[in-house]
DNA sequence: GAGGCTTGAATACGTCGTACATGTTGCGTT
DNA sequence: AACGCAACATGTACGACGTATTCAAGCCTC
């Protein structure tokens, strides 16, 4: 019938609108939509609604139930590893508690996950790992921020997928998101802390050296030293 | 027109059969699904199989295109920690590969959160820890494993909400996932390791008394314990 | 004549609208 | 107060058209 405006896709659209929302908590736990109003505030047909319904309902952000709606679950509930939840929530207001509860996290996986990387690591990631602590360290002066962020979340990313453990691997995207939402909202000026960049060669190196025990302990530095520096920036 | 068979619901039929079978590896990363293959296999109209794709597509299982159809992503793409789809491999062939990842997992979480815990567990929650340790001691002799696991279960339920990180709660259903996949595969016979039992009450002792060192280390301990009895017991 | 590029048709998903079934909720009746 | 009925929102089904992507045939160029 119509093809108006959209960007790719009605679902894609609607889901980006509602998904924010509700982990913004705009709407309260227990608050209900229904179905033919939020078909009219989108412009779209009742397939769609019901998809997104759908697909928010496997994130266990709301229930659908008979005759009631759709009720908001409280955020006990979320599927908070969902990757697109953790990208709505640190676009969303409680983004600095977000973010301290993803420091914790990789504060206790990191540092294991260095352990398992020394003993597993193929020849490739150890050299990969090697060439990005270089590159921290040639683009850790002179504001430089965005080429240090990349070289930081890429080193982290090859930890993480060098250990061997595919729960892990898959949190290299939270890594990213801690790292990079770090830079945006942190000390935009200020170069990185030369300790930190100094970390990451010496756990290069205890990697390629497959030295697991200096390779978690090192790591450990690391990410204490993150949670440091989060306490510093954020209330 | 119809309202036959099923369980509750079309759509958690169809996908309670799809969800596994990916999973399980039937259908190889690339291979192809189209929608109107599926409408006829499970015998249900196309608004219930395009919800079930829409939601194995949040899981990241599978991806729609255009004129190509539905395909089977590979197993790094999938959004491992969907409880469904932990439920699912828990199910499904790779189970001991799955209860590995998970156990590691669980070795690096596990002893953090035991430390924030004895700075954080409420006094109802100290005594819900106690209660808990009591009851593994009760069980832990005479063929009672089902009420030990109960018991296992709750206490580390307990330590990762005390936590107060809300991505370790969330984890709860993991160990529980963990536990009980454990108890089922293993040794239905043998009566739990007592030193377990014992370091279960010396945790619940150190985070009554606020000792997050020793409520750390002595987690560490339990799921090393964890860890090497998976060695013994899996290939 | 061989190769690459453009154009067109086939195809399977994306969206829409309507109709009916089903389980719940809440109210009115007995 | 207990029971049952009617209204309501979601669940499911079906049919139609829009749309993008792919594959292949046909054209042009070298």
């Amino acid at each position: 019938m119509d093809k108006e405006q959209g960007g790719q896709g009605q679902h894609a659209r609607v889901l980006d609108a509602l998904g924010p929302a509700i982990t913004a908590g705009d709407y309260p736990p227990g608050s209900v939509l229904r179905t033919d109003e939020l078909e009219q505030r989108y412009a779209v047909s009742r397939t769609v609604v019901r998809e997104v319904i759908r697909v928010l309902e496997s994130m266990h952000l709301v229930a659908s139930r008979r005759r009631v709606g759709v009720t908001v679950l409280p955020a006990e509930e979320w599927n908070v590893y969902d990757p697109r939840v953790i990208r709505w929530r640190l676009a969303g207001p409680d983004r600095p508690r977000q973010l301290r509860s993803l420091t914790v996290l990789r504060s206790a996986v990191e540092p294991v996950a260095a352990g398992l990387a020394a003993r597993l690591a193929t020849p490739e990631q150890c050299a990969e790992l090697t060439s990005h602590a270089l590159g921290m360290v040639a683009t850790s002066r002179g504001r430089q921020l965005a080429e240090y962020l990349v070289h930081d979340v890429a080193f982290h990313r090859v930890i993480l997928r060098a250990s061997g453990n595919e729960m892990f691997a898959r949190l290299g995207d939270v890594v990213a998101g801690v790292l990079t939402g770090r830079t945006q909202h942190g000390v935009m000026f200020a170069d990185p802390d030369p300790a930190a960049v100094t970390l990451h060669v010496r756990v290069a190196e205890a990697v390629r050296e497959r030295d697991a025990e200096r390779a978690e302990s090192l790591t450990r530095e690391i990410v204490t030293g993150a949670m440091a520096e989060l306490d510093v920036l954020a209330p």
